[in-house]
DNA sequence: GTCTATAAATCGATAGAC
DNA sequence: GTCTATCGATTTATAGAC
């Protein structure tokens, strides 16, 4: 029995937490300085490592990159699950979703690193194909939930869940991208036009 | 007299058709393969130039890319004003706005230059000064073709014209981006969600 | 598995000839 | 003003030692 064994911990379980530790402040970087904008030397120093540790956990730049993007999108569900299954009434549970989107679009960046990383799809078929999978994967949850939750409020879409939760999704990226460039603008938009889409196309 | 001006080019008028040729191949290089999928050296050997020549009429990569931004945003004025100001009533010029957006998103990679580019800014002050001036002045004019188009409609808004812009413009870039990466993604969204929006939002 | 050293390629930008 | 040639800096990715 090796010495790492009688401590508990494995070459294994070593290794998976060098990956998650090298995960962890590349998703600070790609969040502070953009895809483009951040080099796999400065995350490798950054988190104590060289550059061999990275290639040794990841198979280059877009592995990585995509791992990250997976621990956002984890956190993103989660989020908006909670904010949606919050226990009080709809009008509750719109206030606590709201509520969420603007603490999220308030110091933002991820939305930014997002589309960034769909331009680098361009010209990477393994990317595009990987970001569009999770895309349709979270576009599926939210229009899960939406239909759901009105469900629970008594209430149906007059259009598709699904096309309610494309027109969210897609404000949500479109507003995340112009605050990371301009921080005066204001958040409180997306709340406002999901109520009003909410009002409009809602019937018992 | 030179030989220049006697056949009706001068110097100036030469260089000015360099520029213009050189921004007309940048905007379908960068539109095509992105910002960072473009080199200079690609886009002055399609345009029958050498990097001299670029460098010749910009000071860099940055400012040929504003350069192409700015071709694309004044015809999304024009395209916009177009459709607002069809002389037929207000769902007629909806639907004149939705036929054109369609259009657009149907073979976009506008706004995916313009949130790469975006990410191009977090590094580059001169750049992030300069875009947030024009988003600035995209929102401010749809803010005023909003309010008078309504107003001739003999509408008002709940929300601010202004809040409406910004959430059109983001939704329109969301989906944008969105739609660059999944070309199955259903554009028809934007249509519904504007209208939804107009119609829960607006009173006499 | 991680580190050090280096390869290999790209690309933005500049200098000097014409 | 444009072209040719080149510099300089960066960065991804790999090879081999430990």
């Amino acid at each position: 029995m090796s010495v790492d064994s009688e401590r508990g911990t494995t070459r294994a379980e070593r290794q998976a937490q060098t990956r998650e530790r090298l995960v962890e402040v590349a998703r600070e970087l790609f969040l502070a300085d953009g895809y483009a904008g951040t080099s796999l030397d400065k995350v490798a120093v950054a988190a104590g490592f060289s550059k061999g540790a990275v290639y040794s956990n990841f198979s280059g730049k877009e592995e990585l990159c995509m791992a990250v993007l997976d621990t956002i999108h984890e956190e993103q569900v989660e989020g908006v699950v909670a904010a949606f299954t919050a226990d009080t009434d709809l009008d509750g549970r719109i206030d606590a979703f709201a509520a969420w989107v603007r603490e999220k679009l308030g110091k933002p960046r991820w939305t930014a690193l997002e589309v960034e990383f769909a331009a680098v799809a361009r010209q990477s078929p393994w990317v595009a194909g990987e970001l569009v999978k999770r895309h349709r994967m979270l576009v599926a949850a939210s229009a899960d939930l939406i239909d759901r939750v009105l469900a629970d409020a008594g209430l149906r879409l007059d259009f598709g869940a699904h096309k309610a939760a494309v027109a969210l999704l897609s404000l949500g990226i479109g507003l995340g991208a112009m605050r990371s460039l301009d921080p005066e603008l204001d958040v409180d938009v997306f709340a406002e036009t999901m109520r009003a889409l909410l009002r409009s196309s809602t019937s018992a």
